[in-house]
DNA sequence: GCCTCGGAAAATGTCAGACATTAAAATGTA
DNA sequence: TACATTTTAATGTCTGACATTTTCCGAGGC
């Protein structure tokens, strides 16, 4: 483990890098102990408080954590889907209401890549998935929903969707897609009608999976993306007109 | 802007945790200066060490940059897309790396994901693209090829197949998935035989987009996915017969 | 012999204060 | 006005200390 001597950031960021590469390359294993702050910062040639730096940076990416005590010190992290997974819808979020994103390109992405989905989850989907998607559907129909709380169960239901196909990488993957698209959602008032004909389309697609006729599932979501851009376009006409 | 009282974890994880909320809620705008140091030091009731390990956390997210000198300070970043392809794929990487991913499971989600970009693709590929994939597709055919080198222009022919779909959230989203296969294709020796079928099956997809045929580059793509697992499997098993 | 209890030890967590370095702004001067 | 110099405000880094947590081991009592 060395530091690059001439770059122009940080000593903290560089012995960060340092170490990340260990453990990237396979130099540093899971659950592997790493040397204590204070052999660190001799090895590195550095103070222990700018030691400490680096490895909050390198704990802020879930790639080490800390254990206090006689015993403790900065372990290797195995980093779990969970971990990955909070991480990616943060970025995804941030990402997106950064960037000025529209809800369009945001919209497209998500459905193109649930439409990837469906054949597999079509082939595979468990009774389990699609209780869970019969759940939201139901819960959408519900007449005291927030607005909030709608679209919190819209994703949830794309959740189970994605889960369905049985592919935990894929799962992972999509989950950025999927939940990075509640903020958006969340500004689209959704009143009775429009809450009908989704929670509807909704059903169409858990039939169609429960028969596992991708196909069929296709055509729902392809309805489905349909008419969220319609509302969506309505919505935001009608807000653009007041202002 | 408080911190949790009565969280387990480290001041320095809690104030981070206090200045993101205020980042992703919008309190906190892009470009806009934190206080001090020193200012944020005194309001959190913290020395600075403790205090700047919490701003090397989210300096590790790229949420803040810092400069240094009399009108420096912290800053909230503008999460680029570029900074979020790099975290995601890093992610990616290790998550695929740690976790004892199979190889199928991977190249299943990696196609599935890549299968959603082609319709998007067939209408609105470039000449551009079109140039890189033939280009790259060219360069799969030396001869004086080293592996890393043909897993490498596999990699950056899926890429300029996904950026083809002219959505960057779809790029985004796609980036993990096709980048972190590299190291688990680096596991598979290509022979000259595999090359060419290859090649051969890249420049079957570069046509059909050429023609704007999505429903070719579907073949097509199906076909590579099934060349891909043959051979994989094909090495694995040479590998565990051997050992 | 076994169990409980209490320190010793080793590690991270936190603090205080100082100095080094950087870059912009203010100031002085030809 | 233009340029060089000084001031200033911020981050970057170091030193040393103390607080806290957890394990381990040994002493003492049953």
């Amino acid at each position: 483990m060395k530091i690059d001597p001439d770059s122009p950031e940080d000593l903290s960021a560089r012995i960060a890098a340092a170490i990340r590469e260990a453990i990237v390359s396979g130099d540093l294993i899971v659950d592997q102990r790493l040397p204590s702050e204070a052999e660190l910062a001799e090895h590195f040639g550095v103070s222990r408080p700018t030691l400490r730096e680096a490895l909050k940076r390198l704990a802020a990416q879930s790639l080490i954590r800390t254990q206090r005590g006689a015993t403790g010190g900065a372990f290797v992290n195995r980093l779990s889907y969970r971990d990955a997974y909070s991480q990616h819808i943060a970025t995804s979020t941030l990402l997106l209401s950064m960037n000025a994103v529209s809800f369009e390109t945001a919209c497209e992405a998500r459905f193109a890549l649930e439409r990837a989905c469906l054949p597999l989850a079509a082939q595979r989907r468990s009774a389990e998935h699609l209780a869970l998607m019969r759940a939201e559907t139901a819960r959408q129909s519900l007449s005291d929903l927030s607005d909030e709380a709608f679209c919190a169960s819209d994703v949830a239901f794309h959740r189970a969707l994605v889960d369905a196909a049985g592919n935990p990488v894929l799962s992972y993957q999509l989950a950025g897609a999927v939940e990075a698209m509640q903020p958006l959602m969340n500004m689209i008032t959704f009143t009775a009608r429009p809450r009908e004909t989704i929670a509807a389309l909704h059903g169409d697609i858990a039939d169609a999976l429960e028969r596992r006729d991708a196909a069929a599932a296709d055509a729902g979501l392809a309805a489905l993306e349909a008419e969220t851009l319609r509302l969506a376009r309505g919505v935001f006409a009608a807000r653009a007109a007041r202002a």
